[in-house]
DNA sequence: ATTTAGTGTTATCGAGTGTTAACCAGGGTG
DNA sequence: CACCCTGGTTAACACTCGATAACACTAAAT
């Protein structure tokens, strides 16, 4: 099931080059190395890595032209830059053309391999996508998860309706400061007229019913104004 | 429609801050500043911005603290940490945390925008949907195969029909949002009719059956709008 | 050719959800 | 105090959706 990850390294210091790849393969990694930049382009080619670190200064074909040919072929694959070359200018053309990441040399192992993960991390979230966006409001005692509609105080959970979820996070997005009825009734309904105002009046009973087990937490009413959640 | 993106940017260096601010602002950015990680959390609660840059070294609460609640909440938000604590430990610490990027002070403002350019564009590609058609997901404890018609959960497979299998689908191409009725109506019956409409909701109803062994899983219905599937 | 199992559609009933309506409480103003 | 305006609460209503069963159709099996 777990296959091991593929890494492509490519940089013409040969010692360098192989004391990383050591290291690498050390922490569970399959690294194919290259010492130039046309085998690393052959490299690619052949096994389409998941992870590409490439020096800039190379022979035969420097980093900032394979990275072009990497990413005409393939968008997504994490593209990490390892160079000696430390102006910005370098840094800023590495990101143009695509990079991920770029690292100055010299650097620490632990550095490089912690910023790999990093960039493993997200595209594997890229795969679950899209992401799940969790998004869980404390509120006094209550637990509120946007995404699952819920409203928990311990073993307690009560499913909220789609309108309650929609005010309730807006109410907590603005926690502890008044929200305007007109936003929320512009937000939700795309226009606040007179009926719409009152519908929303309802939800805003219905949630203090929910609210009401615990005393700390309060929908306040500011007249003419809106409304403010107390947690 | 081209809303600007909203930074979050906590450093209790004040000066240093306004500079950032006001460099990132000249980009087109929305930057929000604060001066302490107290006042970051809040502001991230409130507004939730579309890219956090944090110092760590802070008064009240410092980035690492800060980093580890907006993770529990948001782990998808770029996370960048902005920092004169430059040894390696704390490198792989801030990664360890969460974060997507790690910049050494002093740095340069270029190179601060190019790494918030490079994970945007990294979230856009993420944000791109529907996700690409998969031929196997996994949606909790169950394995759904497209190609065999299967959904299975450890030893046990079952066998799904058509009609069930691209409902299916469409759902777990867009999972964690919701997708509209009238958009499967549309894309399996051709029009979306009174009777086909309840003809899917037979279906929505099957599928839940399905699924219902893990509780994790669930097809939320939105009134009016559609069905949602969390996983 | 007939049976049978499987698949998808139509029908039905009841529960859930959001809106409208009606009535009431309180606060500010003349 | 009388008056109006805003908001609180509850109930009635219309509509959507959930679940189940009956039905129609197809294709494979006998």
């Amino acid at each position: 099931m777990n296959q091991p990850v593929n890494l492509l390294l490519v940089d013409d210091e040969a010692t360098l080059g192989f004391i990383v790849k050591e290291s690498l393969e050390s922490r569970g990694f399959a690294v194919r190395y290259c010492e130039d930049g046309a085998l690393g382009w052959a490299a690619f080619q052949e096994q389409r890595p998941d992870v590409c670190i490439l020096d800039v200064m190379m022979p035969k074909r420097d980093g900032f032209s394979l990275a072009t040919a990497i990413r005409e072929v393939d968008p997504y694959v994490p593209l990490i830059f390892l160079t000696a070359k430390s102006q910005t200018k370098d840094v800023v053309k590495g990101f143009d053309l695509g990079a991920n990441d770029y690292i100055r040399k010299p650097f620490s192992m632990e550095e490089l391999i912690v910023r790999v993960r990093a960039l493993l991390r997200d595209r594997s979230m890229l795969a679950q996508q899209p992401s799940p966006a969790k998004s869980v409001w404390e509120i006094g005692q209550f637990a509120f998860d946007v995404q699952r509609q819920t409203l928990s105080r311990g073993e307690n959970v009560r499913k909220l309706t789609h309108r309650e979820v929609e005010i309730l996070d807006r109410l907590c997005r603005h926690r502890n400061q008044v929200m305007e009825r007109k936003a929320i009734l512009l937000e939700l309904w795309g226009d606040d007229t007179f009926f719409n105002a009152r519908s929303m009046d309802v939800f805003i009973t219905k949630l203090r019913k929910y609210l009401k087990p615990d005393p700390q937490v309060e929908i306040i009413n500011v007249r003419g104004v809106g409304y403010k959640l107390i947690c």
